[in-house]
DNA sequence: CCCATTTTTTGACATAGGTCAAAAGAAACC
DNA sequence: GGTTTCTTTTGACCTATGTCAAAAAATGGG
């Protein structure tokens, strides 16, 4: 999915807007293991991912990685917060995959918003769209047992476990990865 | 906090444009333990609270209600997922005090926001915010031992404790109300 | 192709928090 | 103000999932 049919379908901009609009993203080829954001920084991009999987996660006392959120092609990727706010990150952005990626500042994108009443529209239905998304895995994690979890992932992630760590996929369901391997072998 | 000061505080519309938006709210007073909305039905309007608290719960299958979000005074409510995709809810949205709240349509709504670009930030501001929120709370829920998930609770909405029931929270926090009695007895 | 590193699986054991049941306390109602 | 109903607390016991450790399998670089 790249980034002009993704804008093309989600609000119907006149194509000058379009065009005027995609100028002020920038392509990003990234490596595997890389890291967009470290905790701490404030993050300054807005990402559209053409190809490739991405995760955010945070660290914790012990030391240890708990994935957040997966981002994949065809979706927008950032730390929130940490974008719209201009606050240190709590998490890290890292890329699973070699990725392409076009990026936009928050001055751009402010701008953008101001320039284009259809943009600000479409930062309203992403965010609308991911709110929905967040709440889904909430319900989930809430109050389901392990395997109802990993289901529900499914549904969200559908061909993540090829694409990603165990160790990854454990976390961000809020299990070890021990758990979420007896889980597999277990299922029919 | 009523809803013109909440407005203004978020964007600063020029009057005109926000006498005419709040023209387009209607004042409703609720009583405790209403239902404005079933799970299964399509939820048709967002509603601010001026006063009062409610919440948005769920069934499982066995029948246990389990609390998803609280809302409070100077806070959009609605189900989400369902005033916005116009999809049945997956929720009950019920108030917990006598409340005083004001409400929009759906139809109304997107008007405003195709007529007034000031709107459609708006709505993009408020989708962030919650956004945080709920990412916030997924963190606490995914891997925080029952008393870290009580701490941040008490972040979120300090003083709920005071004003609803012991196991609205306890399911808010993804534990049983046991667990959470004991906790708090355990409380320095 | 081999060695080093990372990831996944397996086993033994521990525990936080769940379940069920009943008592105690508060609130609501006539 | 006494009875009913709802809410919270307490106790005894249980289980899903965590922890720690080590083996097995997969991956990656030279």
């Amino acid at each position: 999915m790249n980034l002009t049919n993704y804008l093309k379908n989600t609000v119907s901009f006149p194509s000058e807007e379009l065009e005027d609009i995609i100028s002020y993203f920038e392509r990003e080829s990234v490596q595997k293991n890389n890291l967009l954001v470290r905790q701490g920084q404030v993050c300054a991009k807005l990402y559209f991912i053409e190809k490739g999987v991405g995760r955010s996660y945070y660290l914790t006392e012990a030391g240890k990685e708990v994935t957040q959120w997966f981002f994949i092609e065809g979706q927008f990727m950032s730390s929130i917060e940490s974008f719209f706010q201009q606050n240190p990150s709590l998490y890290y952005l890292e890329m699973l995959e070699d990725a392409v990626l076009y990026s936009i500042t928050r001055e751009n994108l402010d701008l953008l918003f101001a320039r284009y009443h259809n943009m600000e529209k479409l930062g309203r239905l992403l965010s609308t769209e991911m709110l929905t998304r967040v709440v889904n895995k909430l319900s989930a994690i809430q109050f389901q047992t392990a395997r109802e979890r990993h289901d529900y992932m499914l549904t969200e992630f559908p061909d993540i476990a090829n694409r990603v760590a165990l160790g990854h996929i454990a976390s961000y369901l809020g299990m070890t990865q021990e758990t979420l391997s007896r889980l597999r072998r277990a299922t029919p």
